[in-house]
DNA sequence: TATGAATGAGGATTCATTCAT
DNA sequence: AATGAATGAATCCTCATTCAT
């Protein structure tokens, strides 16, 4: 891939996540996107196939970078490392609004065409926190009846639920309080000391 | 309101909501809603101005209805009247799956043309959450540093996603497991014991 | 016909002719009619079987209206006659501006479907001019190879294309400028002293 | 503009003059003029924006070629390139009848959607009368209380209308006749010998 | 590698008219 | 004499996609 074909594709992603932050997916045009990036709309059709093509490619783009963000927690105590999982994701989705916007408006679609890659997300991440609490469990530090993966996805769907309410109903918060309310929330799952 | 109205809003409303369940909001079409409900495109129109309207008045018919089933949780103790909450909230967005994805997808989208009408639900459901958490922080039984808006926006993403993710991905699960994860969840804003 | 049947008409054509004004004949639904006269939408069918058909009558209701108004006019010499037709003219389109949009915008209009009762408007008024034109030329008072048909059409249109401007584009003008610029334009008609 | 377009662009324009010579304004639908013309339908939207967009830009098309004709109109004599311009706007309405048809249609409709463009028209043509008639005055040849920007509207409105009638009501007479009338009607501006 | 004019199926909306009350 | 809910044909417009250059 040219440099050249490269940086027309980022022109496309960035100018395609700037629209769905400001129109949603829904009105989302090729039209509007090969404007705002600046070539013209048969380019978008060159490099990607389809709207279609170009929607999930962005979406596998966003993945790589949420999946080198959380590669750097890690810590000796699983609950260290969940706070950093949890300090992560709201970054990110603070850096990425669009992102989180995108997945929530579409990973619990029905049909869903970027289910697979959009479930690819969910996995990504899930999976991460999954492994926290299968530590914290094989070390017998989770309450009884916890059932790791419905854990792993109820905290992963906080934090981005959170995330969002964040942003839109209340952007005076600071990150720092929001994180520790997700924490606070999660203080459950330690079970009573 | 005549009852020959009520009954053909009435019947739109049902088909408009068996359509997003099926094809979702994107492949939503007015011919289709009409069909289905077995009445003319035009009395579509002649009852709601617009597609959009519709789909707001469904959406305010949805809340009536949540609100309906909220109103009766109640407990002396504000734990019992969270996790009647809880189980209501579950119950509900098992009974309307589709009212659940209509939330999640377009709750938080930047400017929305539901907007409006999706904050009066969400600010439907959050204030009964805030009210009972409130009743916590004033008997003292609730950590410091708990915010009581945030901590019930982040409770009711909570149920909402898990809501879903159940439905989507775990459907085996039962409605009792999954109350109980989330209550399990939640135990961290009980506080140290 | 019954005097509440008589009222309700007229309410229909005040609206009409008020909505005609304001949006012109493109533009014009029954539902608005109804609305601004404050009936029901079947009223104006129970009263003039269709929108055309109310039209139409106004229409007529209009030729009469104006038809009185020209028969006012009248003296022994036919320059002063066509001078208070004009005036009479001029006059009946301020006080039914809408009425001569109406004129201007159908009259000419190929197949048109008002054409029948436009043409009738025509003729109620050029033969009122054709007589006194048909006056002067029996008395050797026009100009050889003045055809009076088409003075007469020419005159007709002459006032009421001067009347639309004047209002449209000049409306500081008062009647009497306005009645002098036709009467100077047609002196020609005198014919060399 | 390619030449492609161009030539596209003056596809439709053709087929836009011909149905609305055929059917009026009203009935003029975009299906109609996209098969006329030979292109698919999207193509009107590609190139105008909307139907509106499309007939406005065949008015100013129209404009330029009315002015261009009306530019080889002049002559030492004022009254001599008033007799041309006559004639050169008599020629006109006659090879684009419909375009004169649309003029009087919609040239004094209260807001009017193409108003601007319209009254543009307008102002091309009875600017080039003004001229004309300034000159007189200038030169003392008009009658006393002769109003320049008035006895302008009142001929340009003369002339559309005589020309109209002309087409309509009576297509036997030559050019020369109604060109006759019209010079006839204006004598009384010359004033007494 | 990129362009942009053209396409046409698909979908929202309008509105004159009907008819049971 | 009047109502107004319902109709559906007619129309405008959108937008993902194609293709010749």
């Amino acid at each position: 891939m040219s440099a050249r074909t490269e940086a027309t594709k980022r022109k496309l992603f960035v100018a395609t996540l700037a629209l769905i932050g400001e129109h949603g997916m829904t009105g989302l045009t090729v039209d509007d996107i090969a404007a705002r990036a600046g070539v013209a709309k048969g380019t978008v059709y060159y490099n990607f196939g389809s709207k279609d093509g170009l929607v999930d490619a962005l979406l596998r783009y966003g993945v790589d970078l949420l999946a080198s963000r959380l590669a750097s927690a890690g810590d000796e105590d699983p609950w260290q490392t969940l706070s950093q999982l949890v300090d992560a994701l709201l970054v990110f989705f603070a850096d990425y609004p669009t992102f989180a916007q995108l997945l929530v408006s579409e990973l619990w679609r029905t049909p869903g065409q970027w289910h697979a890659t959009l479930s690819l997300v969910r996995d990504e991440i899930t999976s991460v926190i999954r492994t926290e609490l299968q530590r914290l469990a094989d070390a017998g530090r989770l309450p009884d009846g916890v059932q790791v993966p419905t854990a792993a996805a109820a905290l992963f769907g906080s934090v981005l639920v959170v995330a969002l309410d964040w942003q839109v109903f209340q952007p005076a918060r600071t990150k720092d309080e929001v994180h520790e309310s997700v924490m606070l929330l999660i203080r459950g799952l330690r079970g009573t000391p």
